[in-house]
RNA sequence: GCUCGCAUAGCUCAGGCGGUAGAGCACUCCCUUGGUAAGGGAGAGGCCCCCAGUUCGACUCUGGGUGUGAGCACCA
């Protein structure tokens, strides 16, 4: 007699054992057209599911987010059953939910083309008329393996052999297609309303690098046409986006053939370089930390003595010269330790702070590369903080009052903390762990903000934190770390003389706020559009005559000012004044100031903003009060004037 | 690094059964001095990514390379 509990606190109660579909069915019809599937004391199960005793239970639909995973994923099986149809000899393999839509990847003796994704498509379309239903059944290890042997599924029975245990395995039938699957799925074909397949591409079997190259197949499933529509919106929104077609656009930076994976830097995206840097050098000085500078070019030696030669030599870029190789520094750790060893350290010396604007060099794989996010030539917001282990947490813990200030400062509020702890191969006793991973972990429960664990995820020299930013399409861009080392500085003999004049080893906090300035800039890029905060834009005010007659009260004005500090910028062209204001807008500079007779007589400018907004006509006075405020205002989003 | 695609004027892109190429914008000059997102005219501009091969002839076909895009793998 099972009684099941509703979401909404009611209960019914059932004379045998129904199925979700059936419970969806005695609460209406409509509910049970629209499950996809149903959710018993929490856990997901097929609309078939038969529920014998008292429960939980939710009917799930297109509504719900996990109907949503379900779809998708049943939208995977869906496209393989239309691989298999058009291609019988393509071999499946796996085919998961990822955000937005899902993949299937396949096996096949040539590579899919664009019109065979069309024909997919359509096969698809096919399927979901054909309304099949979608079947669970369940099969013993031994008998699962003489199936898809013989189907020819080779990759299918690696996969089944390779699941621990002797249980028995659930699969998915619909109509001539099945799949080995946990589920659950929706009950028919007939539930896709809105799907699309996006691209192919090729990807590692088992994500294996050393293994073969399969067919994967991306596609997106939504609740509707019309939310399949906004999310092909979003995607054409990101790609306006792009920093590296902004980059072009706004004249910011370049990458040529013959510099892989290295920026060219020209004025305006310099500019914005230099203002990060200095404010970055300003609120680091002001947080006690010491700017150092160190080489660019190390001999060999040093990074065998550090243990990075064994591991990363492939990655370095190096340099012969007078019979010695020298490499391209990849980090700057190594030689900060080189300066704390210079001279006698006293615990009264720690926490000691280091900071560096390190330029690194990594010989990263060709392909990896993208735009300025991720790069061969780079520079780091470096730090390091020598420190005793009792000082780990509050040093922690003022890093990220730190961080998180600079973060608002640059418009992100939403910021991601993940604590990445011991994984199975480290250095170090587990004592020193715990006590790290505590210090990590008291650090964060003392901000008070939400955070992940990731166990296992740690550097086999030390735990550490992982801040992540949200930026205002909605992703996660990784950006500062702080990690604990315990091995480093033991390994090139760091030291200071201790409170009973023993000689310690310091701790060492390895830490970067923005992770490159590249990087970044990139993500500022694309957060903002282009359209930098007033305190980012490399111009910030362009001022613009109507006729020749007001071209010196303009230089006047230009002159002005830049002497109050103001990154003023000035078009004297013989062009009409909306063809101006069309080229300046488009370039994204936050303020327009129009100047025509009216204004030179009575000494004021027209201000327009880059959005369109005609502030009208001010004296210079209140122009650059409110300049100034904007400016002192940073990126910040509370009374944040930009837009 | 791997799979697949792409590489034509400063930029965005057309183009052609193999006979050395075009548009818009930008640039230069001229007219125009015009009040809030494109005024008009004229001109100049190309090793069609690089190296081989096939061919009477290659920007076009074939092979190799480089760069780049999507994805995979990698990311101290």
């Amino acid at each position: 007699m099972p009684q099941v509990t509703l979401p909404d606190g009611s209960k019914r109660d059932y004379k045998d054992p129904v199925t979700v579909a059936q419970i969806a069915q005695s609460i209406g019809a409509g509910l049970a057209k629209a499950a996809l599937a149903g959710r018993v004391d929490g856990e997901l199960v097929d609309t078939s599911y038969l529920v014998g005793s008292d429960a939980d239970i939710a009917i799930v639909t297109e509504r719900d987010d996990d109907g949503i995973e379900i779809l998708r994923h049943s939208c995977a099986h869906l496209m393989a059953q239309a691989v298999q149809r058009l291609f019988p000899k393509a071999q499946v393999t796996i085919g998961p939910v990822v955000e937005d839509g899902f993949f299937y990847d396949f096996a096949f003796e040539r590579t899919f083309t664009p019109e065979d994704l069309a024909a997919i498509e359509r096969t698809m379309g096919v399927i979901v008329k054909e309304n099949l239903d979608v079947e669970r059944s369940v099969l013993a290890r031994k008998e699962a393996i003489a199936l898809f042997k013989e189907m020819g599924e080779d990759y299918k029975v690696e996969i089944i052999e390779s699941i621990p245990g002797e249980e028995d395995l659930s699969f998915y039938r619909q109509g001539e297609f099945i799949d080995l699957c946990r589920g659950p799925h929706v009950p028919n074909t007939g539930k896709f309303k809105a799907f699309k397949l996006t691209n192919v591409a090729g990807a590692y079997w088992r994500g294996d690098s050393e293994k073969e190259m399969l067919q994967r197949v991306y596609g997106t499933a939504w609740a509707s046409k019309k939310d399949l529509e906004l999310y092909l919106e979003r995607l054409e929104e990101a790609e306006k986006r792009d920093h590296r077609k902004l980059g072009k656009q706004l004249g910011l930076f370049h990458f040529q053939e013959e510099a892989p994976g290295m920026a060219f830097w020209h004025p305006k995206g310099w500019k914005i370089y230099q203002i990060i840097r200095d404010y970055m050098q300003k609120v680091q000085n002001e947080n006690k930390y010491q700017e150092i500078s160190t080489p660019q070019l190390v001999d060999f030696t040093l990074w065998e003595k550090s243990g990075h030669a064994s591991k990363f030599s492939e990655e370095m870029f190096s340099v012969e010269s007078d019979n010695r190789t020298y490499a391209l520094k990849p980090m700057n750790c190594p030689c900060h330790i080189q300066v704390f060893n210079q001279g006698l350290k006293s615990y009264r010396d720690l926490p000691l702070r280091m900071a560096e604007f390190g330029s690194c060099h990594r010989y990263e794989p060709s392909g990896s590369m993208h735009g300025l996010m991720r790069v061969r030539s780079f520079v780091q917001d470096d730090g390091h903080i020598f420190c005793t282990e009792e000082q780990i947490q509050s040093e922690v813990a003022d890093f990220m009052e730190l961080l998180l200030a600079i973060y608002r400062d640059f418009g992100f509020d939403e910021v991601i903390l993940r604590l990445s702890t011991r994984p199975e191969k480290r250095v170090g006793s587990d004592e020193l762990w715990d006590k790290a991973e505590q210090a990590l972990k008291d650090a964060l429960i003392a901000k008070g903000l939400p955070w992940e664990l990731v166990p296992g995820e740690g550097a086999f020299y030390g735990p550490k934190i992982e801040y992540s930013l949200k930026d205002c399409m909605g992703r996660i861009q990784q950006c500062g770390t702080i990690q604990v080392d315990f091995v480093l500085p033991e390994r090139l003999g760091a030291q200071y003389v201790a409170e009973d004049s023993s000689r310690k080893t310091p701790v060492m906090l390895h830490r970067a706020i923005l992770g490159s300035f590249e990087r970044f800039i990139g993500v500022l890029i694309e957060h903002y559009s282009g359209a930098m905060p007033t305190w980012l834009a490399p111009e910030q005010v362009i001022i613009l005559n109507i006729t020749d007659k007001q071209s010196e009260y303009c230089l006047n004005l230009q002159e002005t000012l830049k002497n109050k500090g103001f990154r003023v910028a000035i078009d004297l062209r013989n062009e009409k004044i909306g063809f101006k204001i069309r080229e300046h807008t488009l370039q994204k500079v936050p303020y327009l100031l129009i100047i025509g007779d009216k204004e030179v007589e009575s000494d004021s400018v027209a201000v327009r903003k880059r959005n369109g907004e005609d502030l009208g006509a001010q004296k210079i006075e209140d122009f650059c009060t409110r300049l100034a405020q904007d400016v002192a205002n940073f990126g910040r989003s509370d009374n944040n004037q930009n837009s």
